[in-house]
DNA sequence: TTTCTTTTGATTGTATACAATAAAGCGAGA
DNA sequence: TCTCGCTTTATTGTATACAATCAAAAGAAA
């Protein structure tokens, strides 16, 4: 992540800036399409409106909010099509990934990824029935994807794919699978690491783009009850 | 390219700032790695250091300029591994695009890129060997696969390969190409939109392959050379 | 009543002044 | 002479004041 897209670039307000109004957007704080002002933010986060206005191009490149010149910023507003598009792209994108990972990982970079297999399949067998727990797991899930594109060791890749996923319903990820689809969810991920350890590239994307197909279908539907 | 990566974003000032820096950058004006004062382009300019931030940051994202916290921006360095990263999602995004184009692509947009074949065809016929032919022959090749991505009808597509291409060599393509080279472009270029016309996706996603693999293996050259 | 024009208000865009920060220069001590 | 630490200075980060712009409301004419 470092140059093409900065973790904690800009100072101190922008930054607080920014992670304020994302967290506030990835809990679905606001109503679709709602207006973003710039004063009204500044006041409520406590910072003046420059480093808003930082923040907000920040999550307008994202996509997470849609802007138009002398007339404000809006939550963006997305759709099926939308999820189509997303899931397309993050299917050619982290299959890509999955198969340059097979060649590249590191052994250190194994154990991280099967440490995150073992926490997500640890707390899975405690129960995922709590939102807490469902939102712990949907962290971990998102760790262990970055993970698996930093083991690709192409920085662009990780800045790009870290664009696409940038989508609310993507953040709750497993608040709307059910218990059949997590198992299977948790299978792939062990899949994956498995297949990396025999430096199989092949294998390794076939896995990432089952997964990935899989996590579609499923959010697909969580879409349609939603709506 | 609405709202994921807005054209014309901002005002006059941000946007002239935006486009004097860019046009700056992928002319070679400047050393590889140089500072970018605030307060120098500003003055250069003819704006505040306000907009010209705001474009910095633009071109942060773009990775055409890496900024360090308090520190500034520079001008980024790049070398052979950025070329492989950048033609490795050149290679799996445009392929994608291609694949969706193929089914995807109106009948307008069809003659539109017949249109651009035909042009780029009589400028080879007339001669590229002057700099300004190749400069031309560059934009036209731009506008073609810009066309095509759009053909996919995916925003967020679009915005993503137009990011990925941001890097000055890319943009220089044919100063770099040989004759030959030139003829094989050509002849892709009215392949694609021939397996377009014949709605093959498989066909159009296999030649996009090709073409960018050619072009890469043709840069890949014209770098070794430079350095 | 409807439509076009004008005005008014609110909001974003830009400039500038100030604060915080980090790098470079300088000097004292070992 | 080298190293450590301080001071200085240049540059970025932030706040605020002002200008430009757009949308909506009010008013006049048909």
């Amino acid at each position: 992540m470092s140059s093409i897209a900065p973790a904690s670039q800009h100072g101190h307000a922008s930054e607080k800036a920014y992670q304020w109004i994302k967290q506030k957007i990835l809990a679905n704080r606001w109503p679709d399409g709602a207006a973003l002002k710039e004063s009204d933010l500044s006041n409520e986060i406590g910072v003046s409106r420059t480093p808003v206005r930082d923040a907000l191009r920040r999550l307008t490149l994202e996509g997470l909010v849609e802007t138009i010149p002398n007339q404000g910023s809006r939550l963006k507003r997305w759709d099926s099509q939308d999820l189509e598009e997303i899931f397309g792209l993050r299917v050619v994108m982290e299959s890509y990934g999955a198969r340059l990972a097979a060649t590249r990982v590191t052994e250190k970079e194994l154990a991280e990824l099967y440490a995150l297999c073992d926490s997500m399949e640890s707390l899975v067998a405690t129960g995922v029935e709590s939102a807490e727990a469902k939102q712990q797991l949907t962290r971990l899930n998102e760790r262990f994807h970055v993970a698996i594109m930093q083991a690709a060791h192409s920085h662009r890749l990780v800045a790009l794919t870290g664009q696409v996923i940038s989508f609310p319903l993507v953040y709750r990820t497993f608040e709307t699978y059910d218990p059949a689809e997590i198992v299977r969810s948790m299978a792939h991920h062990r899949e994956l690491v498995d297949a990396f350890t025999a430096r199989d590239p092949v294998w390794a994307e076939s896995v990432m783009r089952a997964h990935l197909s899989a996590g579609h279908q499923s959010t697909r539907r969580a879409l349609k009850k939603t709506r």
